[in-house]
DNA sequence: AGGGGAACCCGTACGC
DNA sequence: TGCGTACGGGTTCCCC
């Protein structure tokens, strides 16, 4: 489940301890993970490249290299990690920096991927991804363009990563709380003043999960094995039956929202 | 075009 | 207890 706050607490970390690193032998032990590449290629182009930079791209890792790009996107139980893993069994992929460390991509479930991408590839596909919602670049004049035109209900379009990237489940319920709109209301009848308002709980949201390193609800982890600490901060999500905060009318939980758990308040959410 | 549904994967939860 | 099955969850791909 790793959304923005989640993977950017990764990426930052790695870009902190990665930054200029070698990596000195690649093993591929679990192939199905790859993308855009066979075991061979992935193999070729990663065996002796330099790390030049970690960062974050929707819900994704990027890790570029001198002339590529490895795109690690977690889902749910996926792993970019620097410590030994309790169960090596998950090892997906095994690269041996040249000064010693390990960075294993290790993944339970197998549903993440790591993709391998040329400056051409990269940059369509960065450029089929929505705005960043943290970027101040996007301003909610724009966002309220990009919403009104649909008929989709504002979860399912906040969850849309053409028109806006890093947000899931997760937090666009929790944001959709905050700014007590009801998960279900069509993209086109939000009003100009409601989406600044959703704008500004969806960033509030984030930045503060950022600040305590994302939301363990099951598995995640970051780069060192360490659990995120915003799980007991969720005002919704995992929450369906229990009391609101703001009124303490019993929380209303659904799946019929495009097929995934959908939790809100229908007193305070209109 | 835009929207709906299946496939991907396997640990976990649950039923018998 | 032990086995079998349904489920979840984001993205991609296919189809209508």
């Amino acid at each position: 489940m790793p959304e923005l706050p989640e993977t950017e607490t990764i990426a930052r970390d790695l870009d902190a301890a990665l930054r200029g690193a070698v990596i000195d032998a690649v093993t591929v032990v679990r192939g199905d993970v790859l993308r855009e590449a066979t075991a061979a290629a992935f193999v070729r182009v990663v065996r002796g490249s330099r790390i030049t930079s970690v960062n974050r791209r929707a819900k994704s890792i990027v890790v570029a290299l001198q002339s590529h790009f490895l795109v690690v996107t977690p889902r749910f139980t996926g792993a970019l990690l620097l410590t030994e893993p309790a169960d090596d069994r998950y090892t997906c992929l095994h690269l041996a920096l040249a000064d010693g460390r390990t960075l294993r991509y290790h993944d339970i479930r197998r549903l993440g991927t790591v993709a391998l991408h040329d400056a051409a590839r990269h940059a369509a596909w960065d450029s089929a991804l929505g705005p960043e919602p943290l970027d101040l670049a996007l301003d909610a004049d724009a966002f309220w363009h990009a919403l009104r035109s649909s008929r989709q209900a504002i979860k399912t379009l906040l969850m849309d990563q053409r028109k806006l990237a890093g947000v899931g489940n997760i937090y666009a319920n929790e944001a959709l709380w905050r700014a007590g709109i009801r998960p279900t209301r069509a993209g086109k009848s939000l009003r100009r003043l409601e989406v600044g308002g959703l704008l500004d709980a969806l960033r509030a949201v984030l930045t503060e999960s950022i600040a305590l390193r994302g939301t363990t609800f099951r598995d995640f982890q970051d780069a060192y094995g360490v659990r995120g600490g915003f799980a007991a901060k969720l005002a919704v999500y995992g929450r369906g039956g229990q009391h609101c905060h703001r009124c303490c009318t019993p929380l209303r939980a659904t799946h019929r929202l495009a097929g995934r758990q959908t939790v809100w308040c229908a007193t305070c959410q209109r």
